[in-house]
DNA sequence: TGCGTCATGTCAGCAGTCTGACATAGCCTC
DNA sequence: GAGGCTATGTCAGACTGCTGACATGACGCA
């Protein structure tokens, strides 16, 4: 076995990297939302929301990388704070169309404002056009993930 | 106010695809270390211990971005089970030096081996130029973010 | 029509992490 | 030496997210 096989020095992994500044983004971004009564889970749904009305329970879970039973929460959360509004009966299959007040778009829109500048601060380090590769790189395998 | 200050479109946003690879190999890593009777903190830690022997319970959390409290349970799991060593007082201040047994050198190597895989079948997509080019980009964020 | 499969929403229980708090040990300053 | 500051380890409680389970509704197929 040759050290090449093991994961050797972190500082040399991507992946600890990786986690290294999703962290930081996350806490950047809790510290920015928690003034505003909002927690980064909460965040993230409005702002699916705020793109994709309708989207249902499940729906938002996958797309926030969470369990159905977590986002479910979330959204009760929000419910409870008039943020959005969910159909007590189904029109078709078991799907609520979940869709945002205008309580809740307009806390979307003040925490979009804000996790865009945190975003900015974060990345600032790398030009657009940098940025734009990262993203790119990213998404390749992100997308590579998804299929394998 | 205008879109530019938004957040925008989400697949636009580096930081929402920055979540989900790194989602893809905290789920990924997951899957083959459980196997092992690990959890991805657990092995965090024996590959932190593998690298820098020695390393306080504080600095363990510290470089693997939880609490102390939480660290703090981790070491006890892996000493239960015979993997690393504590002295039960300190020589010098409060800090207690951990160090792996041999049993936890072998874990460790075990579950190193098949992170490395899990990590390089993730950005496969990318070449070995572009990964050592993502890293780099990443650390200089991570850095900005420490100093900032 | 009946059955199997799948997706969704929801309830209960559990594990992991965090916040808050306290005691201890070293360092610095006076 | 006395006091303040910092860092560390640890305990207790609360919170969040996950796993497991169940019921419901839609669809496909015989």
């Amino acid at each position: 076995m040759t050290q090449e096989e093991t994961v050797g020095d972190l500082d040399q992994s991507v992946g600890y990297v990786l986690k290294q500044v999703q962290a930081s983004l996350h806490s950047a971004m809790d510290e920015v939302l928690r003034p505003m009564g909002l927690t980064v889970a909460q965040y993230a749904c409005l702002e699916l929301l705020g793109q994709h009305p309708g989207l249902s329970n499940s729906e938002l879970a996958r797309r926030a990388w969470v369990t159905r039973q977590s986002m479910n929460l979330v959204l009760r959360r929000l419910q409870e704070r008039g943020m959005l509004t969910r159909p007590d009966r189904a029109a078709h299959g078991r799907a609520l169309p979940t869709e945002l007040t205008r309580a809740g778009q307009s806390a979307r829109r003040e925490a979009s404002v804000a996790v865009r500048a945190v975003e900015q601060q974060l990345f600032s380090p790398l030009s657009q056009a940098q940025q734009r590769r990262l993203r790119e790189d990213l998404a390749a395998c992100a997308a590579a993930a998804i299929a394998g």
